[in-house]
DNA sequence: CTAGGATCCTGTCAGC
DNA sequence: TGCTGACAGGATCCTA
């Protein structure tokens, strides 16, 4: 999925279109995409905000509920009206007729449809009281993002962590927030760390590197639009996404690094692909 | 407490 | 062509 700068792109990208807008009607397509109430619970309510923790998305009604979803893996949210917008994982889907097999609720507004799609069924809407949001058991345990992480913190995160891999505490969202498969390999690619390295052994001007590198490479995602509809359409009308031009070493196992030129390559550390530049990252 | 592996699910792709 | 296993932009649960 989605990683934290796709959750902002969407989170920015859909409030023009359904922010002050009223929910005329729900359709759940499979029940276990939807958690914790019914999804009519919803139906006549108006959107009030819509807010970001880590990789979930929130959206806030006026009738005191809140809907949390969270894309996991493979969700996607598409809005189909007189303009379209799609965002989340990147796949045909952002294109097609919807709803379609892996449609699994939609939320029906008096000027267009939001469609979210999962071709895995990972992903969800959970239903929260809006006092409650904070309360959720999966939105308390989030650590902080990396913006507002201090190097010293991450840097204790580490030694408390010291036999696991960097790329492990990376991907652990209760010891720092947003990253993913996609930004965890960027980051320890962009701060030259083997992402096997154990935590503990890394100084901390590496960790302060990491930091870094986990800043640029999702404020760069950010700014440059996530995973959308648009970016995965390109300019010649063919499909690919953003990771082509965004990427250094993620999805590119068999092409030169773009710092020293020795071929990238896929193994696996924490139970995940991982890209790394051999000479780079030793 | 931490670390590592299995698990949830569908779809696609490489290798017989 | 058809089958099989591996694996996927995430997180949780279980075990040691």
């Amino acid at each position: 999925m989605p990683e934290l700068p796709e959750v902002e792109t969407i989170k920015r990208g859909l409030t023009k279109f359904i922010l002050n807008k009223k929910i005329v009607q729900v359709e759940v397509f499979e029940g276990k995409s939807v958690k914790n109430g019914e999804l009519t619970s919803v139906v006549g309510a108006i959107i009030i905000g819509l807010r970001r923790f880590g990789k979930a998305l929130v959206i806030d009604l006026d009738n005191g509920i809140s809907l949390m979803v969270h894309l996991r893996m493979t969700g996607q949210l598409i809005w189909r009206g007189k303009e379209n917008y799609a965002a989340g994982h990147p796949s045909e889907n952002f294109m097609a007729e919807l709803p379609n097999k892996q449609t699994r609720v939609l939320l029906k507004f008096e000027d267009g449809v939001l469609y979210f799609n999962d071709q895995r069924k990972f992903g969800f809407f959970k239903i929260l009281k809006t006092s409650e949001v904070e309360e959720d058991e999966f939105i308390k345990k989030l650590a902080k993002e990396p913006w507002k992480m201090e190097v010293n913190e991450l840097y204790d995160k580490c030694q408390r962590h010291a036999k696991a891999p960097i790329k492990a505490v990376l991907l652990d969202q209760t010891i720092i927030c947003g990253l993913g498969n996609i930004y965890a390999d960027e980051a320890l690619f962009f701060a030259k760390v083997h992402p096997a390295t154990k935590a503990g052994t890394l100084s901390e001007k590496q960790v302060a590197l990491i930091l870094e590198g986990a800043r640029e490479v999702m404020q760069a995602s950010i700014d440059s639009g996530g995973s959308t509809m648009a970016t995965y359409v390109k300019a010649d009308g063919t499909r690919g996404d953003y990771l082509e031009k965004f990427a250094k070493v993620f999805r590119r196992d068999g092409q030169p690094c773009p710092r020293c030129g020795t071929i990238i390559e896929k193994i696996r550390v924490a139970g995940r692909g991982t890209h790394i530049c051999p000479e780079c990252q030793k």
